[in-house]
Order: structure tokens, then sequence, then C-alpha cells
DNA sequence: GTCTATACGAAGATAGAC
DNA sequence: GTCTATCTTCGTATAGAC
């Protein structure tokens, strides 16, 4: 087993901070905790992120943006923007109850602790619009105007997301499980 | 002009930790920001608050909550829910423009930070709970069935919340103006 | 590419005078 | 109730050897 079948000691660093910030948060996560969850050397750290922790966050908001965004277009292959929908609120059910409410989204802990990491913020507003783009086109390929796809994906991202943040601080699925339930029924209606 | 009239610096600490709460979050905020801010003198810190950061954070969140529901009750007074939701949106439109989105709701922060404030945490779910027994309530009131009424509620406070986040994120009202239209159309349907 | 050691600053918390 | 000073811990970041 080597470098090339097993991911080094920058992924895993990467994957090990998507993680931790989902539970702690970007400031509530140091080096440490990070080398501690993924293993990597701690000499290595300023090798491969020599822009520090600013440039470990906005690479693991990125990834973990791309990670949700190659899950939605899986989801979206059925076709129909209500199967989609519902994995999607499946997912973040599945993950809070795994976690026992303790971790949330980690592109949300990027936008909420915004201008002291501005590249984990950028990354988080794009990979929120990648996410609102992948949605409001399946909606519109369904036949809805262009504007109300718009914002009926819009409303999509941001209840599951503010239900995940409901959900954990309740310690409990009901807000988000209303939020699905609620988003099923109007889709469906469209 | 005494300690009776005006807010004295326990006061002012909770009120200014929860200003920076929104700006920053709970981690990026240290006690010298919170002083700066406040005006308040350093000795005072462990006098007013002998339980520390956590103390004030679990207060600040406790405060922030009791304000916005209070703006929830009076915007419920005139009786329509669609004309709550409609106030209650606008609220945060405006917070977002005021500050160039660079505050979001220190309740979702206390929400994200979560177990490494455990008592910022409850204080944030009890908040949203208290938020959404006022809609629910109101929603009730005019002629929806109660579990209904529960998580059309429950879909109001996600999206709203939710969609703040995506707002700071991407530095557009936009995600905030779709949400607030869709609720606006949903709850005007019921 | 990884190691140890360490500099440097910030933050939370405490002590004791006033 | 507030002041100054300080302790301690921790986190980021750097230096230089291997």
């Amino acid at each position: 087993m080597n470098a090339a079948t097993r991911p080094d000691a920058r992924d895993r660093m990467i994957r090990s901070a998507a993680v931790l910030f989902r539970q702690q948060g970007i400031e509530g996560t140091s080096f440490s905790d990070v080398l501690d969850h993924s293993g990597a050397p701690r000499g290595s750290i300023y090798h491969h992120f020599p822009g520090g922790k600013a440039q470990l966050a906005e690479e693991a908001t990125r990834y973990a943006g791309d990670y949700i965004a190659a899950g939605l277009i899986a989801a979206l292959d059925d076709g129909e923007p209500v199967v989609a929908i519902q994995k999607f609120t499946s997912f973040w059910l599945e993950l809070l109850r795994e976690a026992d409410f303790a971790a949330g989204c980690p592109v949300v802990a990027a936008a909420v602790e915004g201008d002291r990491t501005p590249g984990a913020r950028v990354a988080a507003g794009a990979a929120f619009e990648r996410w609102h783009e992948l949605l409001a086109t399946a909606l519109e390929r369904r036949g809805l105007p262009a504007d109300r796809a718009r914002s009926v994906a819009s409303l999509t991202i941001a209840a599951t997301e503010g239900a995940i943040v409901l959900a954990r601080a309740q310690r409990s699925t009901e807000p988000l499980e209303d939020v699905a339930a609620e988003l099923e029924r109007l889709v469906a209606s469209l």
C-alpha cells in the first residue's frame, strides 16, 4: 500500500478538517485536533498548507461542498426533483442520528464564522450556489418557470440547512422531518 | 444618570456579546472584544460572570432569543400569520443590509458551535422552540390543524434562518428574498 | 516530506489592592 | 464593584536538522 492507493496526508487532513468543522466549527478546531484525527505528522502542516489554517479551512469547505454536490447530482439522476429532495433531507437526517446531533454541515460553519476566514466563506457561498443551480435546473427541466424554479430551490436548500441547525440545538429530528414533509408536499404540488 | 436609569456593565456586556456573536461566532469573540465593544471594565468580568465565558455565552444567547421572541409576539399582534412572517423575514433582510452581510443570527452561532459551549447550545434550542410555539399557535388559531401548523412553523423558522446563512455566504439578499416569497405564497394559500 | 524544538501572541482565568 | 498585574494554557507559525 503506497501513496497511490491510499489517501496521502494532505487529503486525510482535508477530510478530517471537514469532519471536525461539522462538529466544532472552524475556530473551535485546532491544528492539533486535525493532526490527531487524521494521524498526519505535525511537521507536514506548513509543507502541505503554506497558507496555514486559512488555506486548510478553505480547502476543507470546498471539499465538503463538492462532496454534497456530487450527492445531489446522483440523487437528481432519477429525474424527479421530489425524489432528490427526499434523498437530500434523508441524508442529513441520517447524519444527525449517527452523530447523535453533535455534527451539522461544515459549509454552514464556514458561512457563519464568515469574516474571520474569508476564503472559507467564499467557498461556502460557491457551494451553496452550486447546489442551488443543480436543483433549480432540475425543477426547470420538470416544467417550472425559471424564476419559480430558482425560488423553490432556494427554499429547499435554506430550509434543509436551517432545519439541521434547529435539530442540533434541540437535539431532535423533528424540525428536519417537518421541513422534509412540507417540501415534499410543496414540490409534489407544482 | 445612575445605575437605575442606565444599563449597567453587566447588561451592556450581554448585549455586546450578542452583537459580536452575530458577526464572529462565540469562539471567534474574545473577552477583550466584548470589553472594547461594551466599554465595561476588565475587572468586572468574573465579578458579573463567575462562570466565565460559558456563562456569558449562555446569557447572551438567551437574551437574543428573548429579543427575537418579543419581536415575533409584536408582529403576531395583528393576527394574520402571513403578515408576521413578512415582518420576520423583513427584519432579517434589513439586518443583513445594514451589516453588509457581516452579521447573522447569534442563536444560530450558538447552535452551530454547539458542544463547546453546552449552555449556549441549550439556550439556542429553547429559543428556537419558543419561536416555533409562537408561530404554530398563531397558525392554529387561524384554522390550521395542529400538526400542519407545527410543520409549517418549522419550515418558516428553518427556511428563514437557513436563508440568512446562505445570504451571508453569498453576500446577496436573493436567498432570503426567495424564501420570503415562497413562504408568503405558501401561508397565504392555507 | 517529515522530525523536534521553539518563538510568539492571544485568550481565559486569578490575585490582591483600592 | 472596579483596578492593575500576572499566571497559565493553548494555538498558530517558524526554524533548522534529518
